[in-house]
DNA sequence: TCAAATGTTTGATC
DNA sequence: GGATCAAACATTTG
């Protein structure tokens, strides 16, 4: 569900809410979600407070006043002050003032300690929003057949990039998902980085795409979703030329393109 | 009943 | 060493 801008608007909504709190005590049910010790874990946090809340790509970082607390919300994970808790509840923060909330029925999220900032999030590769067009091109080169869109996702390239801004980044400069990365022009790359900023900076200002699970704060949601071209559009047609957008999969996603506006 | 869903990781295979 | 693919994770929805 989330993505970058989804990510960062719930990274916008949370952080002046928690910044400065206390975690007086936490709870945790899902294995899945909390890989280490429920109680251990609750122990590192419990006393800390939150020095601010960031956002690195698609994972969230509480900053506590010792350690960091690692969040990512996979597909279907939520984190809402003071929100509603039930069946898919799997952490529960009580603060000094109000609680912390994070739902997850699928539970691919993750929560983790990390004393300084964790591995995953060093190996990552520059911010998708804040990549420069001189980065973005170099790193397109130096990868030697692969194609562009599993290269988007691939958050060793890029962080933050999800399967609908791939989608929608590559109809916006005409590029073909199956395009070699590596042999694209200049001005197709640029193009491509361009419209990758363009439409993350615009979904942002959209408070994100809600399609089926995604909100933020307290039940609110997105309304980029009424602005896709590409993603989610099989068989409607196309705004530029008419013709039927497609679906195909490439590596494992669904990919959605126009076949007569994108060439490799 | 089957397919698909906005994400990441891992292991097998080319 | 890289790239690709399927599977796994758990649940809902069409």
């Amino acid at each position: 569900m989330p993505e970058l801008p989804e990510v960062e608007t719930v990274v916008r909504t949370v952080a002046p809410k928690l910044t400065g709190r206390r975690i007086v005590s936490a709870r945790f049910s899902s294995k899945h979600v909390v890989r280490e010790n429920f109680a251990r874990l609750a122990k590192r946090i419990a006393g800390r407070t939150v020095t601010g809340v960031t956002r690195h790509g698609k994972f969230i970082v509480i900053e506590l006043d010792k350690g960091n607390l690692l969040v990512h919300l996979g597909m279907t994970g939520r984190l809402i002050v003071n929100g509603e808790t039930g069946p898919y509840t799997h952490a529960l923060f009580e603060l000094d003032e109000g609680v912390l909330v994070y739902n997850d029925p699928r539970q691919f999220g993750r929560i983790e300690w990390s004393e300084g900032l964790p591995a995953r999030v060093a190996r990552l590769g520059p911010d998708a929003l804040t990549v420069t067009e001189d980065e973005f091109l170099t790193r397109l080169k130096s990868r030697r057949s692969v194609r562009i869109k599993p290269l988007l996702l691939n958050q060793a390239f890029v962080r933050g990039m999800g399967n609908i801004y791939a989608d929608e980044a590559l109809f916006a400069s005409g590029i073909h998902p199956r395009a070699d990365a590596a042999r694209l022009s200049k001005p197709r790359a640029r193009r491509l980085h361009a419209a990758m900023v363009e439409v993350l900076r615009a979904a942002i200002a959209s408070k994100g795409s809600t399609i089926s699970d995604y909100v933020y704060d307290e039940n609110r949601r997105g309304s980029f979703q009424q602005h896709l071209l590409a993603y989610g559009r099989t068989g409607e047609p196309c705004e530029r030329c008419g013709t039927p957008i497609r679906r195909i999969v490439l590596g494992g996603r669904g990919t959605h393109f126009c076949p007569k506006c994108q060439r490799a």
